[in-house]
Formats: structure tokens, sequence, C-alpha cells
RNA sequence: GCGCCCGUAGCUCAAUUGGAUAGAGCGCUUGACUACGGAUCAGGAGGUUAGGGGUUCGACUCCUCUCGGGCGCGCCA
């Protein structure tokens, strides 16, 4: 159990001790000190509680202070208003080290109650390369799908793939008209990015086109044998394409149950709507309306216009016969529930796509779907002017191109630095830290805010990034390489004796505490913060402490605070989608 | 017009969901025994959290108004 849930429960025995009932003491919070100054961790009980227990916050702490047991871990103060500080003692962390030396989990518990989760994310579309608008659902979402299983929750990755939309009635309409073979067999996704191009500049211009591109996409999805051949094969090209880059990005995927999956049960989807009242004729499509339980200022099938609110229905058949993404996904949420048997299913989908969500889950939920949906959003990508990345030409990056830039920013950045003398290890390292650098970037930052991507900083290399942690895994590595000796810590005779040996054992314990949190709010970039700072603490601890140096139970003690932070930064870094390098 | 999101150090971003004196990195600045790897460390300067009002023991966080920005609003995904 971690330290922050023994003195939770401590803290609660505490409460009913001092006469609290049951179901306010089950609501004690006890969380890090946000100050070391004010010892390891803190609660606000006292003042929270004050009230139903007519004491003050004060007296109310000193009886819970008198009553709560921690001789064995630290003591507790009293400080301000009415929080309990607690102290945790160097023996105590001692203690926790040598429990993380054998355990594999390094800290981090099993959930109570493992979920089937599927996570969707990424979801390029075909005939379309991946850009940066990739980037960040990719990243979240592996993070995501990695630190889930972690825990011990039952994750289904799925790449919801765009096989089955409009693009596809341009794509064909080129492809008939102007394939170019051999281009195709060189570069496949370059030559259908030029099919799309070619229709969609045209349909721009002329609505015979878009009306023909249209009636490709009809005869497609009533599986007209000649398009069906000629999807088969966009899609099979396309998939190998995007492996690639998914192999060069460690990302995987489950499943790829792109939009085409669901093609035979859209009808059945649309017939059960209607069926069920929840659908209706309108202009010629079908729709889904309100269902007036919620008020109008937040049910997502209203609109405010001209001081009158107005009906905003979901979209489920067009009116020219034709089902979209509305009815797909609705699909989608039937399969992973019936087939997949999913308790819960997250959309790591950019935040523009807000409204049509809360439309899906709404419907989710008046069809009787009991799932835990959830809309994972993220904001934009910008460039250095403030404003959406764009290439010069106007398009959105290349996600290839953009690894590529961020390769050679770290190619340049650790010449004259690296200590690898093979011309293809420092290739090889170039790769590993260009790559995670820009995966670090994207998971440091909050997932809905906004984040300008910044080449330049990037090939700086140094401060809060990806080799910053990877720098810091070497230099823990390195000691174990200079050791020339097996190392095997004696698990009874770690003592801390030095300010700096503590802190970075606090870090380490807080490692189990830590990841938990980061799913509660589908949150990686508090993992990301937290490896930096325990990156900081063990540079600070490796300055001023020698190791190899030292000798005896101080030799023994700091070598397993190397041994571990290496594990940690490891493991920390693997949920982040990042690998360490042993050398660099 | 309506809805959602955002505004924090010169710059780029945090702040464990209402906690104590708002923290990091970059940049600037003062230092670190030719170093167990200097892609590092120790320190300094830098803030009315866009602005006003409110809620309470306590507000970057919740409510309200103003200013400034982004995004979305019936047959695209």
């Amino acid at each position: 159990m971690t330290l922050l849930r023994v003195l939770q429960e401590r803290l609660r025995a505490a409460c009913i001790d001092c006469g609290i009932d049951e179901a306010d003491a089950g609501r004690v919070s006890l969380s890090h000190a946000a100050d070391l100054r004010f010892g390891d961790y803190q609660s606000n009980v006292a003042m929270v509680l004050a009230k139903s227990a007519k004491r003050s916050p004060r007296d109310l702490a000193e009886a819970l202070k008198a009553s709560i047991e921690v001789d064995d871990i630290g003591e507790v103060e009293i400080a301000g208003p009415g929080f309990l500080n607690f102290r945790v003692n160097s023996p105590a962390y001692a203690e926790r080290l040598s429990e993380l030396l054998d355990d594999e989990r390094l800290g981090v518990e099993q959930v109570e109650i493992p979920r089937r989760i599927v996570i969707d994310f990424s979801a390029p579309n075909v005939a379309k390369p991946m850009h940066v608008g990739h980037l960040r659902s990719t990243f979240i979402g592996d993070s995501l799908v990695r630190i889930g299983r972690f825990v011990g929750h039952d994750v289904v990755s799925d790449n919801h793939i765009g096989d089955w939309g409009t693009q596809f009635g341009m794509v064909i309409w080129s492809w008939k008209r102007s394939l170019d073979r051999e281009a195709l067999e060189g570069n496949p996704l370059n030559e259908l990015l030029r099919l799309y191009r070619a229709a969609s500049d045209k349909c721009g211009e002329d609505d015979a086109i878009r009306e023909e591109c249209r009636q490709e996409l009809v005869a497609l999805q009533q599986g007209d044998e000649e398009n069906l051949e000629i999807w088969r094969e966009c899609v099979s090209l396309s998939r190998e394409g995007l492996e690639v880059i998914y192999d060069r990005l460690g990302v995987s995927f489950d499943h790829w149950l792109g939009e085409s999956s669901y093609n035979e049960r859209l009808s059945d989807v649309v017939d059960d709507l209607l069926e069920k009242g929840l659908a209706r004729e309108s202009d010629g499509a079908v729709c889904v309306f309100s269902g007036g339980s919620e008020d109008p200022g937040v049910d997502p099938f209203k609109i405010q216009k001209d001081g009158d609110w107005e009906d905003k229905p979901m979209i489920v058949r067009k009116s020219d016969g034709a089902f979209n993404y509305a009815t797909t996904d609705i699909a989608t949420v039937d399969y992973r529930s019936e087939e997949l048997r999913a308790d819960a299913a997250w959309y790591v989908v950019d935040h523009r796509q807000g409204d049509h969500f809360r439309q899906l889950f709404s419907v989710a939920e008046r069809r009787g779907r009991r799932m835990d949906l959830e809309h994972i959003s993220f904001g934009t990508i910008l460039g250095k002017d403030g404003k959406p990345l764009k290439t010069r030409s106007g398009d959105l990056p290349l996600l290839s191109d953009l690894l590529d830039d961020a390769v050679q920013a770290a190619r340049q950045s650790s010449e004259g630095r690296s200590q690898l003398e093979k011309e293809e290890e420092r290739d090889a390292l170039a790769e590993l830290i260009g790559i995670s650098a820009i995966k670090f970037m994207e998971l440091s930052h909050h997932r809905t805010s906004d984040y300008i991507f910044d080449l330049d900083k990037m090939v700086s290399m140094e401060g809060d990034t990806a080799p910053y942690l990877q720098y810091s895994y070497v230099r823990c590595r390195s000691i174990f390489a200079k050791l020339g000796e097996d190392y095997v810590a004696d698990r009874d005779d770690l003592e801390l004796r030095d300010d700096r040996e503590v802190h970075l054992a606090r870090m380490l314990v807080r490692f189990g505490e830590m990841v938990p949190v980061v799913l509660e709010g589908f949150r990686p970039n508090l993992l990301a913060g937290y490896l930096l700072e325990l990156a900081r603490a063990y540079h600070s601890f490796f300055q001023s402490c020698p190791v190899l140096k030292s000798e005896g139970s101080v030799k023994n003690t700091r070598l397993t605070l190397c041994d571990l932070t290496a594990r940690v930064l490891r493991q920390g870094l693997r949920l982040l989608g990042i690998e360490v390098p042993e050398r660099m």
C-alpha cells in the first residue's frame, strides 16, 4: 500500500475515533504537501469537517493529532488555520525503498475493479497521409492505453480509420480518370493524396463533378464491385503506409475497425431509432431530436437563434439516403457494447467535435447503453505565430516531415556531445531522441490547451525535455557500468542520511501515488511533470553525493537509489511511450 | 446571435480539481575542486494570475459583468 493510502486510512480511523460519522470520514482528503516546508503530506479535513462537527478547526485538528497513529512513519503538526501536516522520517522512507526493490510495479497498485475500456484514437483518413492533427490524438491515446493497462484495466485500442466517408467518392472518381500506376507502386500514399486533391480541387469549382463523386460514394456503399475493388486496394495500400509511421512512433493497435466495418449495421441502427421514436424525418433526412429531458441551455439538440430555442438535430440518414459519421458512430457504440463487452469507451478526438459527442452520448444513453463514454478532447497545435501550424503552402504539415525535422535537430544537437563512436549508433540515437522529444513535448502540455510547436526550442534539447530525462537514465546506468561488479542491494542496510537522498527517496515513493491520478483526468502531463521533478532530484543528489567513492551502508543506499531511479524513469517514460537508451 | 474553451514571469508552459508565501524550463545574471557523463548542478532578478464585483476560514480554480482571443453551430468527418 502506498504511503498516501496508509495515511489516508489512519486519518479516517482517527476521524471516527473523534466522533465523525462514517460518511464524512470517507471523504477525508489527504494529498502531497504543496511545499516541503509543510512536510510530506497535508490534510485539510479539520477545516472541511469543522462545521458539521461543531468544533473549531484548530480544536478538531488537535483531537485528530492526538488520535492518529503515525509513530512508525513520522510526525504530525498543526499549522495555519488547521492544516494537518505529516512529516515522514527517513527510516520510513528507507523501508519503502526496500519494498520497491522487489516490486516490478514500482509501487503502482492494480485497480480493484478492472474495467474493459476501448480507447479510440489516432483515426487517420485512408488516402490521406497523417498530419500534425493526428499527433495529439495518437500520443495521448497511446499513453492512456499504456497507463490503463499498467494499472490493471483490460484496454482495447482501436484505430477507427476514416475509410468510408465522402473523400472516398473523390478518390475513386480520380482513380478512374487519372491513376498513375507507376507512382502508386513507388509511393502509394503520395499518389493517393494526389488523386484525392485532384478531385477535391475540381469539386470546389464544379458542382457537376461534386455530384459525380457523390455518386461514386453511393455506388461504393451499395456494393458496386468495381468501386469496392478500388476501395480495397486503397485501404490496403494506405494501411501499409500508415504502419510504417506507427512502427516509427512505437504505436500499435488491437483493432483497426474503421468506419467501413459498421456498414452493415447502419440501416438497422436507423430503423431502430425510428422505431423507438428517437428519430423522425425532417427535410428528407432522418434526424434524432431532443429528448426534452434537459434544460435547453445544456441540451445538445437545441440551439438559440434570435432569442428562440430551435432544434439542432443529429442527422443519421441524409436526404439522398446515404449514412454519415453520426450513424457510424452510433453503430460503433453498439458494437463496442455488445460485441466487445466494453464498460467504457474513450474517444481521443479534437475539441471541435465536442457537440457531436454530446449528441452521440445522449443517443447512446437514450437507447439504454450503460457505458462510460468519454470525449477526451484536446486543443490545437500552433505555429510560432500563434496560429494553427501550417506549411508555407498553407497545408497542414505532414507528420512524417515533422518527425524528420525533429530527428535532424536531435542529430545536430548530439554532435560533439555524444559518447557513441559509431555513425549508425548515433543515427539510431537521433531517431530515438527526436521522436521522444516530440512525444514528450506533446505529453507534457495540458491536454486541453493549445500549444506552440517550436522546433528551435526542440533543437536545444535542454531543460524540460525528453533528452533531459533520457540523460538522467543514462547517468544512473553509467554508475553501474563503472561499478564493474554485479550489484546486489542489501535491503536491510538502507539508511538515508543526506537531505538529497531523502528527497530522492520521497520522489521515488511518489511514483505509485502519481500514476493512478493520471487516469482520473486523462492527463499524461501530470506524469511528465512528475518525471522531470524526479530527474531533478536525481541530478541534485548525483551532484553532491558521491556513489562509487563511498563505502558500506552509504554506498549500498546510494546504489539502491540509483537503481530505483533508473527503473522508475524507464517505466514512467515507457508509460508515455518513450524508450530510453543505455548510452548517449 | 447562441454555445464550448482560453487569457498566469520578457518567452514557452505548470499548479494533484477550493488550500498555506502561484511553480518549472528558456532567456538574463552570479557561481560549481579539470568532474562517479557539464545534454548537469547551486543561487539571483523577474507576478495586482486580462480587469471589476461576488461567494468563504481560504479563489488562478466556483458565480457574475467587462475587455481580448480560439473553435463550433442540418445533410463534411
